[in-house]
DNA sequence: TTGTATGCGTTATCAT
DNA sequence: ATGATAACGCATACAA
């Protein structure tokens, strides 16, 4: 339907525009990126130019040449899973008017795979690198000094960030609403979460569990700690095993709000009263835990901040706007509702 | 912490990689590229030299040579949202081991905001386009004829394609909806769906369930058809307006999974019975519907399907293996369940 | 204010 | 099988 024939299109370069104004090409380049080093009429004569050819600049050749790049790479973990939506959300905001462009790949929760791409990315030049997990292979760690591109971790607080870091503590939310069941007058607390072997996320909410516990004087039964595959199924069956086994808890703590949701739907079907038979809370405020029959306590995370607020950091090293390492942490708040 | 001093890392080049390797840089571009055009010892004495001065190839520079491209521009209308998740989870699988990188925005459900993206996309030299929308200004489309990329449009299947698509009919999806819950025995059927101002599926959905009510021989009553703007408090305001209205409908279609849920929240708030007080049907199959009380009727809809479809065509043309302007419908599916 | 020469890091092309 | 040379499209540095 087009009448290009099929045919690939040509595109215009800085010469025609130059031609087509009656000018040299590198007065075309300055008068697009900063009109006001050039005078009114070639300015105006120029934008019609560009009008005329309908010409689109090459980033690819204007990055190369100015040795600088305008695309940042974030790395996740997954992309299936809606958790990360929100965080790229913000990410994409910042950029937005920003003339960056985001470049989005998911890692698959291995550093090898998080590897891999940092390798892509920095081969794609990009000014600046987040990354959602915070392990790394050994040359990834490399690569990244060597090439010294900035770099944000965005999944947990770590005590040594590669470089900087915009996050929330993971075990010192977890910590935080074990405390909080505590207080409410809960003491046979479970815990449910994914499987910590190679999540870093699901690893240090464990230990915060455990110091609570620890602090509380509590015992943190193995056969009251659970890891579980992700998925709302996961989360029923966690909370049928615990509740009918042996030593059943008082509450449930799941580090994760799927997990959460699927254990509140299961006690829904099985007519078991939450938080009368057992008590449920989350990890993580999606929209869904507020609307439940009864709305589910959780912990709030600051997702889309992190994503805002990562961006932001970014930009500002990238831009020259700051030489600081600066290390983020944008904390929590637990969501007390009527699970609990 | 590192010993860079804080400066920005010195890459090296093609051209150190072929001192220390003692050859020439072309050699070492085949090398990499195509091994087998080298010879056993230069191409392990390459390797070898690689690995030593830690070396990453520029692909940017490369792409300007080679007047190729290696990244995809994929722009959903939203981020936020969950929706696309497993859309773009598709894409990224398909593209994984394909040498492709993905390059993500969003236009934010206008025409205007997917303009400056496409020319921000093209700018970059992306080598194709992934487009949800399938509406878009007359100078984003002169735009992408004139660079020839290569396009897919994934939101809905229209009847003229900018170049490529791969989808599902809305139209027909809400369509079949309408009739199956005609089939089971409901005849006062409401709608309820997002605006359809800014939004080509929410208006393909509407004049779908206008047709099904019209072979039907049911009046779609204006009182019977609301939209709504997005979350799951919409949809409890919606069920709440439609059931203690004048003309309580017996069956509620919602064009969204999570107005449905939202809905039936409510109605579990309320004590509604579901669907004895009033049946509640969805559109999208995420995996929540399944596991309220009870489980929501709806269609399911290939979401990663679309994702790796999509990706895979593109490829297809991109790498030359097909000249096709293929249209792919990708269908859907009625998922019966005790809502309805 | 505008233009000229040169280079960014790689690959295409043509030689050897 | 390997190398020399010339682009790719633009921006830096300097000259006019």
């Amino acid at each position: 339907m087009p009448d290009d024939a099929g045919g690939r299109g040509t595109s215009s370069r800085m010469r025609d525009v130059a031609q087509r104004a009656g000018v040299s090409p590198m007065t075309v380049s300055r008068a697009l990126r900063d009109p006001s080093k050039v005078s009114e009429p070639v300015r105006r004569r120029v934008e019609e130019a560009v009008r005329a050819v309908g010409y689109v600049p090459n980033r690819l050749a204007g990055n190369l040449s100015s040795m600088r790049s305008n695309v940042i790479g974030l790395i996740v973990p997954n992309l299936d899973n809606s958790l990360y939506a929100p965080t790229i959300q913000g990410v994409s905001a910042v950029l937005r008017d920003s003339g960056f462009q985001l470049m989005i790949a998911d890692g698959g929760y291995s550093m090898e795979g998080e590897e891999a791409l940092i390798t892509a990315f920095l081969a794609q030049q990009v000014a600046g690198l987040m990354l959602h997990d915070t392990r790394h292979t050994p040359a990834a760690v490399e690569m990244i000094r060597r090439a010294g591109v900035p770099v944000v971790e965005t999944g947990t607080l770590v005590p040594d960030p590669l470089d900087m870091a915009v996050s929330y503590s993971n075990h010192d939310a977890a910590r935080a609403m074990v405390l909080h069941l505590h207080r409410l007058g809960y003491r046979r607390i479970a815990f449910v979460s994914l499987s910590a072997t190679h999540n870093d996320r699901s690893r240090d909410r464990q230990r915060g569990f455990r110091t609570a516990m620890g602090e509380l004087g509590l015992q943190a039964e193995p056969r009251l700690m659970l890891e579980m595959p992700p998925g709302l199924a996961s989360g029923a069956e966690a909370v049928v095993r615990l509740v009918q086994g042996e030593a059943a808890p008082d509450a449930v703590f799941f580090a994760g709000d799927v997990l959460a949701a699927g254990a509140l739907f299961e006690c829904q079907r099985r007519g078991w009263a939450v938080p009368g038979r057992v008590a449920l809370a989350a990890f993580d405020d999606i929209d869904m835990l507020r609307h439940v029959v009864p709305p589910i306590t959780t912990l709030r995370l600051p997702r889309a901040g992190i994503g805002r607020r990562g961006a932001e950091v970014l930009l500002d090293r990238i831009q020259g706007r700051s030489q600081e390492r600066v290390v983020v942490d944008l904390g929590f708040e637990i969501i007390q509702r009527e699970s609990t």
